[in-house]
DNA sequence: ACGAGGATGCTCT
DNA sequence: GAGCATCCTCGTC
């Protein structure tokens, strides 16, 4: 089976998609600064399906995005201080989300660097990867296939991946929908 | 290496 | 008013 677009990457369950999303890019461009990064960190939210995600209980002001088209980036502030972004996979309405956890820099260092404010652990985690990208709620509902928040597919070959636990939720705790890339 | 605690603001009950 | 899909710094071992 091939891939012939970014929308078909994001097509199917999300637990299915999330882990594809692994070794694929996400790249900005804000003013002619570039910054890019593979991503080794995800989790999926399954909607109404799923007690952890923020549209477990259907639509609220914060959420709205999620039930945008298919691509749609949906970008929530956490723990009042730190942006998170995840990229909507169900469309026509199903608020099913990716998370992005985790990144490699392979692009733009030095404006990741000026962005985090510091040369260590740049994208390393949801709050963190946000930060280095740029992104911010101003992104909240824009299209990962035509916004300046780019989804671009993987330069090689998929690599080895590994099931676990999300971080940080306290319900549907046990469930296995965070994947990373294998050391 | 690991854990505790603080910063900070919004969403929903 | 409670509870966060977090991050950082500073303790201690």
């Amino acid at each position: 089976m091939s891939r012939s677009s970014i929308v078909d990457l994001l097509t199917g369950d999300v637990r299915e998609v999330a882990p594809r999303l692994l070794g694929c890019r996400i790249r900005t461009r804000f003013d002619d600064v570039v910054t890019e990064v593979e991503l080794t960190e995800v989790e999926a939210y399954a909607g109404d399906e799923d007690p952890a995600s923020h549209a477990y209980r259907g639509m609220t002001r914060r959420n709205v995005a999620m039930f945008g088209p298919r691509g749609t980036l949906y970008v929530y502030r956490s723990y009042g201080i730190h942006w998170c972004m995840n990229i909507v996979t169900g469309g026509d309405g199903i608020p099913h989300a990716v998370l992005l956890r985790g990144g490699r820099p392979i692009r733009g260092r030095p404006a990741m660097e000026a962005r985090r404010g510091r040369a260590d652990r740049l994208t390393d985690g949801p709050g963190k990867l946000t930060e280095a990208l740029g992104v911010t709620g101003a992104h909240d509902h824009t299209s990962v296939l035509t916004g300046p928040v780019r989804l671009l597919d993987a330069l090689r070959a998929p690599p080895a991946v590994e099931a676990t636990p999300r971080i940080g939720v306290s319900k549907a705790a046990d469930e296995p929908w965070r994947w990373v890339v294998r050391d």
